[in-house]
DNA sequence: ATTCCTGCAAAAGATTTGCACGTTT
DNA sequence: AAACGTGCAAATCTTTTGCAGGAAT
């Protein structure tokens, strides 16, 4: 199948939809294509409001919205922080977050993945979605 | 898994520790250990209220930090609802969560836990604590 | 008596929404 | 012009906290 769909072009995808798109939009957009891959609504928010002051909290979430209703972007809300969006499309992945910087690193276990399907099997159960995180410190970091 | 499951005294590893049982407490303690396995704050403030009216939810709260701080229970955040608390000790699981009914059914898969080293270990990084979540449906509902 | 708890109301943090106005098509 | 999108403030929802009175030890 088609694949090589790396570079994503959120604008042109809502434009395709028949969503409008505003000076607001253009700028949270360029933010999400350029910006790092796990950033949460404040930090958008912030980076947008360098590049257009007027550029409203309401409006990132809104936008942040649209764009995971259309299966654009995914929402993960991570052990006691706030939303972080990231960039859909890809193949399926877990994640792991460093618990010192909150930096979140994606890998994949095809292993894991085959194990969770049997397990929910043998309890009767088809798996609508899953989330594994691991919470982790670089290894030899002093404790804090 | 398999070992008789220690009934829970609450009661008892409180005062062991010097705090102060007090009729919201003894109230709210009973309900933890007779109730359901992973009742959220307002459930557990429900029940208390039927038995004692004055019970408030602010102490369901902090009754609940209370035992969680002691490692006596364990709190969760399953997708899109609010906390919910769950009697600590046992053996480590994960948890498999209904979403039709939202019932919670514990597993434990030493593969997974396994695997799941291995990718830490291999990417520098040791595991502070993870999560894995199943959310499933039973076979053959038809869907909604 | 002293220390700890409690209920209440208010605060907090994250996210959503009503509304009147401004912008895109 | 007609729809749609925006900022702002206010509302939600869940959880926490300040405070002054009450209860446990």
């Amino acid at each position: 199948m088609g694949e090589a769909k790396k570079r994503r072009d959120y604008e042109k995808e809502l434009r395709d939809a028949g969503i409008r798109i505003t000076r607001a939009r253009k700028t949270i957009l360029k933010i999400l294509e350029e910006g790092e891959k796990h950033p949460d609504a404040m930090e958008i928010f912030r980076r947008a409001s360098e590049i257009d002051a007027t550029v409203s909290l309401s409006t990132v979430y809104r936008t942040m919205k649209i764009l995971e209703d259309r299966g654009a972007i995914q929402r993960h809300v991570f052990e006691g922080g706030p939303s972080r969006f990231e960039p859909a499309g890809g193949t399926h992945h877990d994640h792991l977050i460093d618990t010192d910087t909150g930096e979140v690193v994606e890998f994949r276990s095809d292993k894991i993945e085959a194990l969770q399907e049997e397990i929910a099997r043998s309890l009767g159960y088809e798996i609508v979605s899953h989330r594994l995180e691991l919470y982790v410190r670089k290894i030899g970091r002093r404790r804090g």
